[in-house]
DNA sequence: CTGTTAGCGCGTTCAG
DNA sequence: CTGAACGCGCTAACAG
């Protein structure tokens, strides 16, 4: 790799000069920059990373940990941070956090190899975060909340969505509606927990904890938890799965023991994944604003390494979206997407 | 941040033997060794990258250009290159290249932020790829063969598996087989091409350029495709379309058409996407080995990082995924997957 | 065994 | 307008 003194000597300039006709605009006579820059890309020039970041002290780079890359989900979330980052001329880098003791968060946050980072992570531990997060490296949390400065949080409103899924449920007439949840520590499967609480609430029912049933996110877990349900004496007239990946293996469970869905039972998820339109019967979601969700975090991010403070929590709508899944009239139609606005 | 001077200081040791103490095993006392840890965890210390990376003009990480972090397809290859590089001890970095000037492969590649690279992203160019490869910077190619040193291929037989699809088709008697293409400079696509071709061959029958249509890997394209079709005079009796999204388009057209799949046209794609298996009707295809390409990928990557020259191309079988969209005999069953060794 | 020192490549003073 | 010199934080070679 050609260095910035390579350049210097072709143009026949000191080394500073090189610089200043390469990252400045004023102070070098035009001449000389011209022959700077011809050297340069002759040359094939290209500040060194390390070097410099070690001498600006920034990276110009921020850094989204993602629990598993999987999915158009995340796809449309990475898209609206990095659109966010090109505006801003940050490169936007991608991550799982890996199992070891070299994990890929240790060297990206820890030491120090990006501005910023967003998280949407449940296997990046809270410590981390607290131990890393400061004024020189801001954090967006998408799955967590923590009250610590630098710590911003974005998200959609989980509470809010599985309200309005489970007031669909209610609003045909059901008064069983079961609840799968996610893992126990998931800030957002506790979230839309209370959005069904608070629906049943409103009807009057009381909650029935043999109605709730707890999985792990996991299209398998569904399936367990579809054949608890059948072993039990009495089937709910519909299911709240905590997310679609879990809607999807209830509904295969059922397939598997003949049990019609809708008509038996109505399953509905979260998170409009992409089979969620695609399988049969088309699955009853809430879906959330990915890529205005990705735009928020990066935005947010950017003001505060800016050097803003203050930067208020920010939670975008969702959107319900019906399907055939929890359909008992007018069935018909493409199952395709029927959104319905909040 | 802490620095290693502080962590010196509080220890009361000179900053090479801090140093010595925390990376290396040999030439330190216990006593002080102690001491230096002792202040390194109190100061919450972490060596500054930059200035090790600047240093050891290594960096211990790899890049990954995707050019959509879309669908568990890509999940899989990067889950076979990280727990590779989690062997070898490396970070992994994710990133899809960016339109403007400042794009994510500039900063990683050009800026030597990392020790290699694989790449699946059409939209980084070859001249990127030519200018940067080199014996400090080794890059897997994955979408793209260049006959330059250190560039390494992995890949699935994109040929052998389109051939055998193909085959597949001719094999119940048809002899009217379209091929809808991608992109023109994709060469995944020109390779699948060449399957389709050699199959035709061995059962006579001359290529028919009425029979080709061009796409661009997209759903759309499929739409738009199935729609020329639908208005010649005569539809095909099989279509082989370069890639499952644009199969689904054709399935998707002939719905809107009335043309049922695969009754009076068999459909058939290439990479055996989730919604592959939950659409109606399954969607016959050819799975490439993701999760093997990507571990593949690394492993020749570290072997070149290492100084290993000549490594040869690796090429992956692939697997004919059958199911319903090109079944005209035994229907029935659940359209789930049914494996056929290559 | 420990402390001192010389860069890694770059950006930025500060004299000339 | 240009060039020499310093230091970012770290590692490695060399003295003591």
């Amino acid at each position: 790799m050609a260095t910035l003194k390579d350049v210097a000597k072709l143009a026949g300039v000191s080394i500073g000069t090189a610089s200043s006709a390469l990252n400045r605009y004023a102070g070098v006579k035009d001449s000389t920059r011209k022959k700077v820059l011809e050297a340069a890309s002759l040359l094939n020039y290209r500040p060194n990373g390390a070097a410099r970041d070690l001498k600006t002290q920034k990276t110009d780079t921020i850094a989204v940990f993602l629990h598993d890359l999987a999915g158009p989900f995340y796809s449309e979330l990475i898209r609206g941070i990095q659109d966010v980052a090109d505006e801003y001329e940050y490169a936007t880098i991608a991550s799982r956090g890996g199992k070891g003791r070299n994990t890929t968060w240790t060297r990206l946050l820890l030491e120090g190899r990006v501005d910023g980072a967003i998280v949407l992570d449940p296997t990046v531990p809270d410590e981390v975060i607290r131990s890393t997060v400061g004024p020189t490296l801001p954090i967006v949390l998408l799955d967590r909340i923590l009250d610590t400065p630098y710590c911003l949080y974005v998200a959609a409103d989980h509470e809010g969505g599985a309200y309005q899924v489970t007031r669909h449920l209610l609003e045909t007439g059901m008064r069983r509606v079961a609840f799968v949840s996610g893992p126990a520590d998931s800030h957002d499967s506790n979230l839309r927990f209370k959005g069904y609480q608070r629906a049943l609430k409103e009807f009057g029912i009381e909650t029935d904890h043999g109605l709730i049933f707890h999985g792990d996110f996991t299209e398998r877990s569904g399936e367990l938890v579809a054949r608890a349900m059948l072993s039990c004496n009495e089937l709910p007239e519909g299911v709240f799965a905590a997310n679609d990946e879990m809607a999807l293996g209830i509904i295969h469970g059922c397939e598997s023991s003949e049990i019609r869905v809708p008509d038996q039972m109505a399953v509905v998820g979260f998170d409009d994944i992409t089979v969620a339109s695609y399988i049969n019967p088309a699955l009853t979601t809430v879906r959330q604003p990915m890529y205005e969700l990705g735009g928020a975090a990066a935005r947010n991010l950017f003001r505060a390494i800016r050097g803003d403070k203050d930067i208020p929590p920010v939670i975008l709508p969702t959107q319900l979206i019906l399907r055939d899944s929890s359909r008992f009239y007018a069935r018909g139609g493409e199952g395709h997407n029927l959104p319905v606005n909040v």
